[in-house]
RNA sequence: GGGGCCGUAGCUCAGUUGGGAGAGCGUGUGAAUGGCAUUCACAAGGUCGGGGGUUCAAGUCCCCUCGGCUCCA
């Protein structure tokens, strides 16, 4: 055995001498009473490292953390324990150099049944981020030396006192027990035996498990719930789960039956942030130095005190803070799926906490800045992104508070909406709107509405999120639904029939041949159907490429072929019969479309540069998340987080352009996925690839999986213009390009429109051209304000009021007076001005303009109680056939028969005798 | 690919059932103070993203389109 039995110390406050002086990296930390007697005499970072150095001088290999981003791993989102790295090796898929090791774990918990982003930062130690420390056995120690070590790390390095500690074990692991008591000699009532729940380990349905074994920290009684029944399997805080021992014994077969493993492993956890807690006896993990400095800087930036909801506030960005570097520093960037999206959702609860404590400006940025000093040392990948991190997450920060903003109003009118029906509920609609349009997380609603005493109605959310996705599923399924079925051409579509890499034409067999989804015999002239050949030139559509088109013949008919798509491994081309007719069997000639395939080629080619380009001026997070390539253009969706500057956009142009110049040698090779990967080759994520996979690279630019047609050099591109750039969604953008003949289309037709342009303004050069429009620009507006000026003299002057006759009623002078030709605008300036200066007055004025008419009422303020100018207006305008409204003071409207104006004038002064008639009566 | 929201002065935005395009900041001019900060007054600045339709009348309603945001795929 390699472990040295030491002896107990029984005294707890001896913590300078229990250090082993060899290889203890505290053995130069000041001396100081036990940490529990005194806060924070213990950094997190000795106890990391005490821990590390302790394995190691147990013969373990100290491994680095690996990224959260686990490798090769589609089952798991991010890296959530230390063993993660260490799968394949427990279940001997993968050997390493070593049968022992110890590691610090970055780990990643945000969601899933354990650990509710929710609940972070409302307990004393939930977390997104956190770091793992654990040490591993791959069939070498077991039970009894991981007891040990694990013991003696406790008591001795850690001079935890050992009346302090309390274990569970699996109930029916009898060993453990007895070991537990042999090597810590304790008590029975200090071993807690628990159900397969608590105290048994699985990696998953099936493979390796086995019983595990908690360490427990009694916090004291001041701690716990005070219930009669606390004790160790209790949720409150005073028993603290420290270190989770798993020991792997078994491998649970298919059918539920377990087979012991031959070779017994060992892989244990204990989170950092815990120990430090208990280490630097403080409550929470918070109260850590691992968090103190973040909390400080939390304090400073967001003005916060001392009550419980500032604390919570404190917590949960300091926590998402760390969350948010370390995401970044490891290549995850904010989208709207997977990981990405995740993200995006710690970063929108930070700062929507921030905004709830006054935040209206990016500070996470900041906070990150600190996590980045304070943890560089340890993970120098955090100062390598530094710039990166800062950048991102303020970007984000900032459109989440615009986000806010817009989403906070229509939140509040839907609470609103619920409080004055007497509702507690907020509908589904409303948090589906609020998180469809606002991209408000769903989550967050919730914690707004609780605040309000208001739930959600999650079922209702969820409900119209289905709809939402059946809707966008319908539309896909319509879609696709023209592409041919494997149906008919089961039996043939498993060998692959496509020769185009090479050939466009070619000399081969109808193999069959089918219509409306079904196998004929023969097709005949202006029938269309589908056609398998037994070689086929003719690219069938997928990884964005469109398929080929040409004409298939032979000497008694011809067909067109009008598009080629993927069934099963084999290309199915869609054709028209024009002559004659086409029958299994017959030997044919297929030739494709060469220059439109030319184009296709093109424009395919350029695509891997402009990927290559838009990496090496952006940055590596751009990946493809789409690819359109046709004949007529190129389309490239990719992720990047904002709107491409036009200096960006010049520089990844004259990048492509460069290298189509540059000539460059294009290759393709078959190759293993293995060798691809090693070679540094582009995939895309979810594709699906078989064993040997194509790979086409640019000589010195890049090189990509792809099964699409190339060029042999990049100076066959001819030219390349990026035409748009724009948004497909957030975190995606979408640059449409064109190259060879389409480029100079574009060009041609660019240029005639300016020449057009220039010639419709008299101008002798485009840059002339632009000095015109600019001077017309200013001539008009002087023009228009000329124009203004005229008809307000109009108004005032003697030829307005020469047309108008007045008569008064009950002490009101009724003014009316037509026109010809004059605008809404300058009547109602008309009216305003026989008003004011003949107040009290009720004026009338209409106009007839190209066989319509204009008319314009007002009362003079000190009457409009009695006459109401809108009901006037209303009883004018049906005698020109028209109607009208507006304010009591002031109304307008129109009709379409200038010859009713005489009458019209004639109506308004009855119609304001009647009104002051009815007011008398 | 499909759905939702937004686009109004240089900037940030308001604009009620359709009825005369607004506020704050910024800019310019004038006044007050010995000067500056400042305060007050006045002014300039608008294809209401673009096009079409409904209407006597559209920033407002409908359709198309461009741009941005967002969710689903």
């Amino acid at each position: 055995m390699r472990t040295r039995r030491k002896q107990m110390n029984s005294s707890p406050y001896s913590w300078v001498t229990r250090w082993s002086p060899a290889g203890s990296l505290l053995r130069n930390m000041p001396l100081r009473l036990p940490t529990w007697t005194c806060d924070g005499s213990v950094k997190s970072k000795d106890i990391r490292e005490s821990f590390l150095a302790y394995f190691e001088r147990q013969g373990h290999a100290r491994v680095p953390s690996s990224p959260l981003i686990p490798a090769d791993d589609e089952t798991l989102l991010f890296t959530n324990a230390g063993m993660v790295q260490f799968k394949k090796v427990f279940v001997g898929e993968e050997s390493r150099p070593y049968t022992r090791a110890t590691s610090c774990q970055k780990c990643m918990r945000a969601g899933g049944k354990h650990n509710d982003l929710e609940n972070v930062g409302r307990t004393a130690r939930h977390h997104t981020f956190f770091e793992m420390l654990g040490n591993f056995s791959f069939g070498d120690y077991f039970k009894e030396e991981a007891i040990s070590f694990a013991w003696e790390l406790m008591t001795r390095e850690f001079g935890i006192p050992a009346n302090r500690l309390y274990v569970t074990v699996y109930k029916e692991d009898d060993e453990a027990r007895t070991l537990w008591k042999k090597i810590a000699g304790l008590p029975d009532e200090r071993i807690v035996g628990l159900g397969e729940k608590d105290n048994f380990w699985a990696m998953g349905e099936t493979g390796p498990c086995g019983p595990c074994s908690e360490i427990i920290y009694d916090q004291g009684e001041e701690m716990g719930c005070g219930r009669p029944n606390c004790g160790v399997d209790c949720d409150c805080d005073r028993y603290l789960e420290v270190w989770n021992l798993v020991f792997m014994q078994y491998n649970r077969q298919d059918d539920g039956t377990l087979e012991p493993l031959p070779r017994p492993s060992i892989d244990t956890g204990m989170g950092l942030e815990r120990i430090t807690a208990v280490l630097q006896g403080v409550k929470t993990n918070y109260d850590t130095d691992l968090f103190l400095g973040l909390m400080e800087e939390g304090r400073r930036l967001l003005g916060c005190g001392d009550s419980d909801e500032d604390t919570v506030t404190l917590r949960v960005v300091s926590d998402h803070a760390r969350a948010t570097a370390f995401l970044i520093a490891d290549g995850v960037y904010p989208t709207n799926e997977g990981r990405g999206y995740v993200l995006r959702r710690i970063i929108r609860r930070a700062v929507r906490f921030g905004w709830k404590a006054g935040a209206r400006e990016p500070f996470l940025n900041r906070l990150c800045t600190r996590v980045i000093e304070e943890m560089s040392d340890v993970y120098p990948e955090l100062r390598d992104r530094c710039d990166t991190i800062v950048r991102l997450v303020e970007i984000e920060e900032n459109r989440f508070l615009s986000t806010i903003e817009r989403g906070l109003e229509t939140f509040e009118e839907e609470v609103k909406k619920v409080l004055s029906t007497g509702g507690k509920i907020v509908p589904g609609e409303a948090v589906f709107r609020l998180y469809d349009t606002f991209g408000f997380p769903p989550d967050l609603t919730r914690l707004m509405a609780e605040e309000k005493g208001l739930s959600i109605d999650e079922e209702g959310f969820q409900r119209e999120m289905a709809r939402q996705k059946e809707r966008a599923r319908s539309v896909w399924k319509s879609r696709t639904g023209d592409t041919v079925s494997e149906g008919p051409f089961q039996e043939f579509i498993t060998k692959d029939n496509f020769v185009g890499y090479t050939c466009i034409d070619v000399s081969t067999q109808v193999l069959a041949l089918a219509k409306e989804g079904a196998l004929v015999d023969c097709l005949r002239e202006g029938e269309e159907g589908q056609v398998l050949l037994e070689e086929c030139p003719f690219y069938g559509e997928s990884g964005g490429q469109v398929g080929d088109t040409g004409i298939i013949e032979n000497s008694n008919m011809k067909a067109e072929v009008t598009d080629a798509k993927k069934a099963g491994s084999a290309v199915v081309c869609h054709i028209k019969i024009v002559r004659g007719k086409l029958e299994t069997g017959d030997g044919v000639e297929a030739r494709v479309d060469e220059a439109r395939r030319r184009a296709i080629m093109r424009n395919h080619t350029a695509t891997h540069l402009l990927h290559a380009a838009l990496r090496k001026v952006l940055g590596e997070h751009v990946q493809q998340a789409g690819s359109l390539v046709e004949p007529e253009r190129l389309r490239f969706d990719f992720s990047h987080y904002q709107a491409l500057t036009d200096e960006e956009l010049q520089k990844v142009e004259r990048l492509v352009r460069q290298w189509i110049m540059d000539n460059r040698h294009v290759r393709v090779e078959w190759m293993s996925l293995e060798e691809a990967r090693s070679k540094g080759a582009m995939a895309l994520f979810d594709e699906k690839y078989g064993d040997r996979v194509r790979v086409v690279s640019v000589e010195g630019v890049s090189a990509e999986l792809c099964g699409g047609t190339h060029l042999s050099a990049t100076g066959e591109a001819g030219p390349f213009i990026i035409v748009a750039e724009s948004s497909v969604a957030s975190g995606v953008r979408r640059i449409t390009a064109l190259t060879g003949d389409g480029a100079y289309r574009y060009i041609t037709e660019k240029e005639g429109e300016i020449r057009l342009l220039v010639n419709a303004l008299g101008a002798s050069s485009s840059k002339e051209a632009l000095k015109r429009a600019e001077n017309l620009k200013q001539r008009i507006r002087r023009l228009e304000q000329e124009i203004e000026r005229l008809k307000e003299m109009l108004t005032r002057g003697e030829g307005a009021s020469s047309k108008v006759s007045e008569e008064v009623v009950d002490g009101i002078r009724v003014i009316t007076g037509a026109y010809e030709d004059l605008d809404r605008n300058t009547l109602g300036r008309m009216v305003d001005e026989f008003r004011d200066k003949k107040a009290p007055a009720a004026v009338l004025l209409m106009s007839s303009t190209d066989g319509l008419v204009v008319t314009v009422c007002g009362v003079s303020r000190d009457i409009a109680s009695r006459l109401n100018a809108s009901e006037l207006i209303k009883r004018v305008a049906p005698v020109v056939k028209g109607s009208g409204g507006g304010r009591p003071d002031f109304a307008q409207g129109g009709g379409k028969d200038p010859s009713g104006i005489p009458e019209a004038l004639k109506a308004f002064v009855s119609a304001v005798k009647d009104f002051l008639r009815r007011e008398n009566a």
